[in-house]
DNA sequence: CTATAATTTCAGTAATTCCTGAAATTTAGA
DNA sequence: TCTAAATTTCAGGAATTACTGAAATTATAG
């Protein structure tokens, strides 16, 4: 197993920017490394192909394992354990989506209620609350449109994605038409919808 | 200055959580007090709150300002700098989100743009390279979408994303009705739009 | 311009995180 | 069940990152 100089230059990559991403170096060096390959891994192949100990890369795959970024797998005839990156990079992207949001947005969704449970006993909670709030209210209502947005399948979100800021033209058009959108009524026929939609 | 209980948890909080976010304790603290803080603070105020040098405050408020996260000002007949976390949550959501882009994503961009310039020349090299693509793809699509609603004005924001799945529900339906979307063409009049349209 | 307040830099140390090799545990073939 | 291969755990050392206090720099009031 050694690396052509394109994998390298990617696993390389991946290594340097884990740290911005909050993982270390071998992981982020693991986890590419799975990713262009075509065929699944041991853990010895790892090893060999990254240059580090065997335990760190038992290490390092419980760590993707516990991100449910790598699969596990086995060979006929072989009891060595086998990983792989799953193949769909938007089922990758929903995974770490979800995984981000439990650990690094929900601990803080949990955090701002319990702090805007109580009510203020001074003129500087006062003030902290109404921030805490305003905050939590954003973190909230982004965090609930992603999750939805990321339900979506594929071809569908490509659509959306691709639709882009169109759907705010949409938004736009509708309040200059003065529909209050609260209750059913049919749109106007032939009016100037942007042509995607 | 001494920090209420309140304040106290949540700055805590994002001291703990700082790690996670790819920023260490004192910035996070740094930012927490700062964002429930009504009043501006100079840099001694927030060393003697949080209980660390001043030098450290010095390199806590530089960092936040390398993530334009922070403003300084002055206040009348007072040399110090004072500093504030900018009130409008929408534009920090924004700010927070160019940064990241900026630092997180664009150089793994790059990367992949340049590794998809030359031809494979192995096997192992086109299947990585496809997969480099497919990544590339992905995270170009993602994030100009991205890029496209945070363009819209906190208003228009809100509404698309109480919207959520609704604009799935749209797309099928389109679909349904064989709308190719490719030229302009009337809806039909009183068809089952989600009541929110 | 001078004096001093305010801020930043930076070398050294503290704290944390990463990584290894050895030992322990688990797994599965015989 | 026994044995050996495969994997995991973990204590200790290496590397990195965080933090401090002192010195240097910058800014401003007089």
């Amino acid at each position: 197993m050694n690396l052509t100089p394109l994998a390298q230059s990617f696993v390389l990559h991946f290594g340097e920017m884990g740290s911005r991403w909050g993982i270390n170096r071998t992981v982020g060096q693991i986890y590419a490394l799975l990713f262009v390959s075509e065929k699944p891994l041991n853990a010895d192949e790892i090893a060999e192909a990254l240059a580090f100990s065997r335990s760190n890369v038992s290490m390092g795959l419980k760590e993707l394992d516990s991100w449910r970024l790598v699969r596990l797998q086995h060979l006929l005839g072989d009891r060595r354990e086998y990983f792989s990156a799953p193949e769909d990079v938007w089922a990758i992207f929903r995974t770490l989506a979800d995984e981000r949001r439990k650990r690094e947005i929900d601990p803080t969704l949990t955090m701002l209620r319990d702090a805007l449970l109580h009510a203020p006993t001074n003129p500087q909670d006062v003030f902290a609350q109404k921030r805490m709030g305003d905050m939590h209210e954003l973190i909230e209502l982004v965090t609930d449109w992603m999750a939805d947005v990321q339900k979506l399948d594929e071809h569908t979100l490509r659509q959306l994605m691709k639709l882009g800021s169109k759907a705010q033209k949409f938004l736009e058009l509708k309040e200059k038409l003065g529909l209050g959108g609260r209750k059913a009524e049919p749109l106007p026929t032939g009016s100037q919808l942007p042509t995607e939609f």
